[in-house]
DNA sequence: CAGCATTCCTAT
DNA sequence: TGAGATAGGAATGCTG
């Protein structure tokens, strides 16, 4: 069957199904003709912020919805078996999903925010959803235009490739890193760019060419630019000069067209935002107010853009575009010597970057710093031309800063607040190309750091973890590493490890091969020895939990990925937390340690019991042991045997509740469940997005090594009772 | 081991 | 038949 003929609004007679390499990577892979493709996986990917993109965890996160994950060896078997009940199984998960396709579309509001998006940019849906933030800047901008019969450039490829570099850039300051006890207050310039472009009158339409000597070279952004001497002497009193040397002129000759622009959309802007207060008990139309004013925001926001797009742009001009950053960066270096010089405020600048300004104030109160933070804004607004305005944002208390771009703190946003919220920014917290595992971690310490200042129980802690890790009695699902990968961009040798479990899995089926830009998870066990480059390291959290011969690699783990943020944090306070580990008790350790001896290349298999075993706790009081049972619960045989049972009786219960859990997510009647002996088979199921799966996983391992007791006791010493 | 390139993701 | 920008940190692996 030719679906894609099928589908389309017209008969090819073509059986080949277009392919392009910009649909690979940018749209839905092939096209239909006559219709509108939406690959809802890669808008997903732009709608919300997850660290796994696959179909389950969309669900789940969107539509709060449960949904099974079948491998495709587990379709294809139902599929080839020929029982009704398993191919009407398989064609209803996938009717499912398709139903769930248009859910998810649905409940993220698509189609009503595009249309909208649609209204405003003046464009029509699709290019709303394929094309680039330039065709909405223009397609505004055009409606200005055309009244005042401005026409504007159009330069070609080449001109645009010949334009010369930027030369200004933001300012970012280094930031005096530290842990700062006192308040921070921080400011933002709302709108910096939009406003400077308006104040300054910054256009296309108002500028006159760089400020030069007769005889200079006469080039300005794509093309030359050549004001004649007679109307410079016309204009002399009404010129503005930016600080990178270009001339406009004011308001009063000519109001430019990207500050009508932009005035017009933030006016608007604020318009949506107050009328969104009169309609409080419509739902709908509130919704529909509060897509408006952010599709408003985000114009506002690109136009610089559009005039420094110096790669792909249509119309842009560098020495616009350099004007307003070099602007921006003037306005926040007078802030900061304003702030960091005045006589009563006694605050001083900490960090800053493009647009804010962070301000320290040693020994002041939180309320206090509240109030200064207010006069500052209304100070600095009052210094600066027309819409430009420092607006007060919040209050860290206290905070640490890490590096340029990298930050964390308690925040206060107003007076009032008494419950401070956690704020993290660049920091492994938020970043999501690591694990679950140090984002937990990381964060509860910091928690620990703002509210307590004990280091003490922040070591405890720590040690907790640690040794959870090395004993393996951790859920998998935080250990799990998901980054992007786009597969035919990368070099022959040295893949990085997302892509090298990628095409692994797809030697098995082609079918594995992750969409570009997917984030394909990993995690990284015990093999080749300690000096293993990190490549040959990694698998398929799937192939882990199938083979009990691999283990998670706890070192590599807390080595290089939870420790070093820590230290990050905790080094600027004098604490070591490396040392930490360093001195953690050895008995510990050491335990969990003699069980990493790498498996090596032709792992030898063990079965279940083994697995466990290496899991490396007691399986009746689950301390730390070398052994399946540890010395002391060996001694008190009767107590122990009777702990066994009832773990026993526990863990099957345990069993039966999740298989329930499991069957009704998938549908499947109750009776398809049979016992665990019956194999891996009675919960096709393996959705590694699920919680559920990894408990069940767990579960199914404690069933199976409890059940298996009475070998234990033939090894039982003589009874002591 | 330093220095550099590649890769990923985030801040603005 | 499509393409807003740069700065920046960190992990990893290669090269000299």
């Amino acid at each position: 069957m030719n679906l894609v003929n099928e589908l389309s609004r017209i008969q090819q007679e073509s059986d080949i199904i277009a392919r392009d390499s910009w649909g690979y990577k940018k749209a839905s892979v092939f096209r239909v003709v006559g219709r509108h493709m939406i690959n809802v996986w890669r808008l997903m990917k732009g709608e919300m912020s997850l660290t796994s993109y696959t179909f389950e965890n969309i669900a789940y996160h969107l539509l709060r919805y449960r949904t099974p994950y079948y491998s495709n060896e587990t379709l294809t078997t139902w599929n080839k078996r020929c029982v009704p009940v398993l191919k009407h199984r398989l064609y209803r998960y996938y009717a499912d999903r398709a139903k769930m396709n248009l859910d998810m579309l649905d409940v993220a509001d698509i189609i009503k925010r595009t249309s909208e998006s649609a209204r405003i940019f003046g464009i029509d849906f699709y290019s709303v959803l394929v094309r680039g933030s330039q065709f909405r800047v223009e397609s505004i901008m055009f409606r200005i235009a055309k009244p005042e019969n401005y026409v504007l450039i159009t330069p070609s490829r080449k001109q645009v490739g010949e334009q010369r570099a930027i030369e200004c850039l933001p300012l970012t300051l280094e930031p005096n890193s530290q842990y700062y006890n006192s308040p921070v207050v921080v400011l933002d310039f709302q709108s910096l760019y939009p406003s400077i472009m308006i104040a300054y009158n910054y256009c296309y339409s108002t500028c006159l060419g760089r400020v030069r000597a007769p005889g200079d070279d006469t080039a300005f952004g794509v093309c030359k630019l050549d004001i004649q001497k007679e109307l410079f002497e016309t204009l002399k009193d009404n010129i503005i000069v930016s600080p990178n040397g270009v001339m406009y002129v004011d308001h009063s000759i000519r109001k430019g067209l990207l500050g009508k622009m932009l005035e017009d959309i933030l006016n608007t802007r604020v318009m949506v935002k107050r009328s969104a207060k009169d309609y409080v008990d419509d739902k709908g139309l509130l919704r529909m107010l509060d897509i408006r004013q952010l599709t408003l925001k985000l114009i506002a926001n690109v136009t610089y853009g559009y005039t420094s797009a110096s790669y792909s742009g249509r119309m842009p001009a560098v020495d616009i575009a350099d004007s307003i950053v070099q602007t921006g960066r003037e306005t926040m270096e007078r802030t900061i010597k304003f702030i960091n010089e005045h006589p009563t405020w006694g605050g001083k600048v900490v960090y800053g970057d493009t647009d804010s300004v962070f301000i320290h104030f040693p020994g002041k109160t939180r309320s206090e710093a509240f109030t200064l933070g207010n006069e500052i804004s209304e100070q600095i607004t009052k210094m600066n031309p027309a819409p430009i305005k420092l607006k007060f944002e919040k209050v860290y208390h206290p905070c640490v800063l890490l590096a340029k771009k990298r930050y964390v703190g308690s925040k206060y946003e107003f007076p009032t607040t008494l419950e401070p919220e956690f704020e993290a920014k660049g920091i492994e917290t938020v970043r999501r190309d690591g694990t679950a595992a140090t984002q937990k971690i990381l964060k509860t310490s910091l928690k620990m750091l703002f509210k307590t200042q004990d280091m003490s129980q922040i070591k405890d802690y720590l040690y907790r973890q640690w040794t959870k890790i090395l004993s393996n009695r951790v859920c998998l699902q935080d250990f799990i590493i998901a980054k992007g990968v786009r597969l035919g961009t990368y070099t022959e040798q040295s893949l990085p490890p997302g892509a090298q479990v990628a095409y692994k899995r797809m030697e098995q089926d082609p079918r594995a091969e992750p969409q570009y830009g997917h984030r394909v998870p990993y995690v990284v066990i015990y093999r080749d020895g300690p000096n293993a480059k990190l490549n040959e390291q990694v698998v398929h959290p799937e192939e882990l939990l199938s083979d009990n011969s691999l283990r998670l690699n706890a070192e590599y783990y807390i080595l290089k990925q939870i420790i070093p943020p820590l230290s990050r944090v905790f080094n600027l306070i004098g604490v070591d937390i490396k040392g930490w580990y360093d001195e953690m008790p050895r008995s510990q350790k050491a335990m969990a340690l003699s069980f990493s001896h790498y498996f090596g290349n032709e792992a030898r298999k063990i079965n279940r019991i083994d697995q466990y075993y290496t899991s490396s706790h007691c399986i009746i009081c689950r301390d730390i042991t070398s052994q399946p049972i540890c010395p002391s619960c060996l001694k008190q045989t009767s107590k122990s045997i009777f702990t066994l049972i009832s773990r026993q009786k526990e863990a099957q219960k345990k069993w039966n509740n999740i298989s329930l859990i499991c069957n009704s997510c998938s549908q499947l009647p109750p009776v398809l469940s049979n016992s665990i002996e019956s194999g891996d088979t009675e919960h096709p199921c393996n959705s590694l997005d699920c919680k559920v799966f990894y408990e069940r996983n767990r579960t199914k391992n404690d069933v199976y090594a409890l059940s298996i007791y009475d070998t234990l006791i033939d090894q039982w010493p003589v009874l002591d009772t």
